[in-house]
DNA sequence: TTGAAAGCGCTAACAA
DNA sequence: TTGTTAGCGCTTTCAA
């Protein structure tokens, strides 16, 4: 380098702070603080000013600093185990927007279903975040006493933790999975497979105890079972392990969609079934690619929406130390029929919307 | 409530400081401070004695109070437009994973597409983020320059903009859209049709260049055109739109997978048609889900975990100011020949990895 | 309504 | 190697 870059006046120049607001508005900081903080008093001829010469500045107020003082970060810690199904992708987003809707924004955490998370976890505390929520991840207890001691409140989403007693948000495992029970059976099956998740998970667990105990209830045979793991490949070999049984099932339910649109490419492309026909196939979630021309899988739907808003109003709740005594909330779904499974002759219904939905009789 | 609930003493005990581990360990702050510094110089004896007193306490350092001092907040803004797509949760788990791994977060931002997202990433300086990366969003230049005076760097993901000179990583959306067109032609097709994205998006715009100027050098006719939007229910009405002309096309290139699965599903549930047989389908991007038996489609690939590692190493250059001259880093990718589209008698070649790709003549 | 001053929890010069 | 001191940029009493 033969030449000495020049100093131009703009580069490197340091963001303008409170101080220098202050200085040009002919005001003290104090002055420019309360211009910038919601329903403080401040005369309208000094707010004038004060929001001229911050203009002039480009001055952002430093959240990081005031942070300091007010012991709110404004930001909301997200862990969430993976991004390549389908159904997380949805829930980050609109945590993303009904939490930005009241001045939050997500520090992101993907733990790839680590067991030991706590490390993570334990890093994100030191970013002060107001909350955290545990989509489909958990943490040990120790943790989340820390996190209760520390004033973090912790709100699980899609997966409960009942030792814990931490506040969660779930859909209804054990209404949705008997739904899925309840409705091949009425369609005439008698030989069910059923692919589990995470072992461990409490999603997983859920739903197999609700599938099992509503087919027990109807004197059905116990199903077949593999584990699918939540991944398609996982449940791609879990669909190949059943479909190759001696007396494979008639009718699978897979404890998540993603888990669901693997079996039905297995089930097309090796065995040569066509879901529906052959073969019936339930999942749960009720994720865009469900509705697609190609699969239209019947599942048990979770509305992310609504559970996304409930989970949102725990953290407000628990920002304004409002204590909810109600630990965990449990939102409805609909089992959404489609064409991958066949269809009982009766309790078929079409919402206005226009979806057809089961209703046991 | 009849009662009123006791004060435990661990309820709502703020977190501990440096200066209450100081005090425990009978040290100083800076004791304390030089402890959890990499680097810092402290005897063995005291650096023993502080790691005690925070675990203790329960200490953890406050990262918003530090970066008040060294101006690193290690927070990464991340703005995405959506995330209902295949591509773009692929690219924000690699980035959060690669980003962590050297120690930053995400501060994750979506825009949904809006053009107007300058007050967004507005909010977002507030935070003081190390760095911005904007994966298919862009910014003014006016804010532009503002995060560069604020020595905010700024990297665009996907998208450049080429008025900004603002850095940008990209596939190599001119050559792999030559290839799609190249394959295509050479597969014997003659009549073509072409599906865009966000009409205003770079991404889009070369991509289409690309496409239209390799059938051009073949003296191909123009190909028919539809605008998808890069959105799934765009794309679908985008290819009834082309598969409802009187001649249609016998092969489509779609700007990205998300559409090009679209088209799939229009072509094969509304037209009857089979793709790889009756009509040609080529996509951009070769997410996951272009791989699944049902779809096998063929397209040009985008390696996001290498696309994201360059991202990431622009960030940690930007950080430690090493000045990188080259603007926009164009990353190669390969023509991934599965079978939705007609297979040219050659040219096609297998990967070590066990993957058809097509090399030119 | 306003400004002065104290302090949030931390790091970084500087002496010792 | 250590402690002291002075901030980082902001909010928040407290008087005026």
């Amino acid at each position: 380098m033969e030449s000495v870059a020049p100093r131009t006046s703009s580069a490197r120049s340091r963001p303008a702070t409170a101080e220098d607001v202050a200085r040009l508005a002919g005001v003290s900081r104090s002055a420019v603080s309360r211009t910038f903080t919601e329903g403080a008093s401040v005369s309208e001829a000094t707010r004038q000013r004060v929001v001229e010469a911050a203009r002039a500045l480009k001055y952002r107020p430093n959240l990081m600093a005031r942070s300091l003082m007010t012991n709110r970060s404004f930001m909301v810690g997200v862990a969430v185990s993976h991004l390549d199904n389908q159904f997380y992708p949805e829930v980050v987003e609109q945590l993303s927007d009904q939490l930005g809707a009241i001045g939050y924004r997500v520090l992101l955490f993907i733990t790839h279903g680590n067991t030991e998370l706590d490390p993570m976890l334990d890093e994100l505390l030191r970013y002060r975040v107001d909350a955290l929520i545990l989509a489909s991840s958990s943490l040990s207890s120790a943790l989340a006493e820390e996190c209760r001691q520390g004033g973090v409140p912790v709100i699980m989403f899609n997966n409960t933790d009942l030792a814990n007693r931490t506040p969660a948000v779930a859909g209804d495992n054990t209404h949705g999975a008997a739904m899925a029970a309840d409705f091949l059976w009425a369609a005439g099956h008698r030989r069910f497979g059923f692919i589990a998740g995470i072992e461990e998970s409490s999603t997983s667990r859920e739903r197999e105890a609700g599938f099992k105990d509503a087919l027990r209830r109807h004197g059905a045979d116990r199903p077949m079972r593999a584990c699918g793991h939540f991944t398609f490949d996982g449940a791609m070999a879990a669909t190949r392990q059943l479909l190759s049984a001696p007396t494979p099932p008639e009718a699978l339910f897979c404890t998540n969609d993603h888990m669901a649109l693997a079996a039905i490419e297995v089930a097309r492309s090796e065995f040569g079934l066509t879901p529906g026909r052959e073969l019936s196939i339930v999942g749960f979630d009720d994720v865009a690619i469900a509705a697609w021309p190609g699969f239209q899988l019947t599942t048990y739907s979770q509305p992310v929406a609504h559970m996304v808003a409930r989970t949102v109003g725990l953290v407000k709740d628990a920002l304004a130390g409002t204590k909810d005594g109600q630990c965990h909330h449990i939102i409805q779904g609909d089992l959404i029929v489609r064409a991958s499974a066949r269809r009982p002759a009766t309790g078929i219904v079409r919402t206005p919307e226009g979806q057809e939905i089961w209703r046991r009789a």
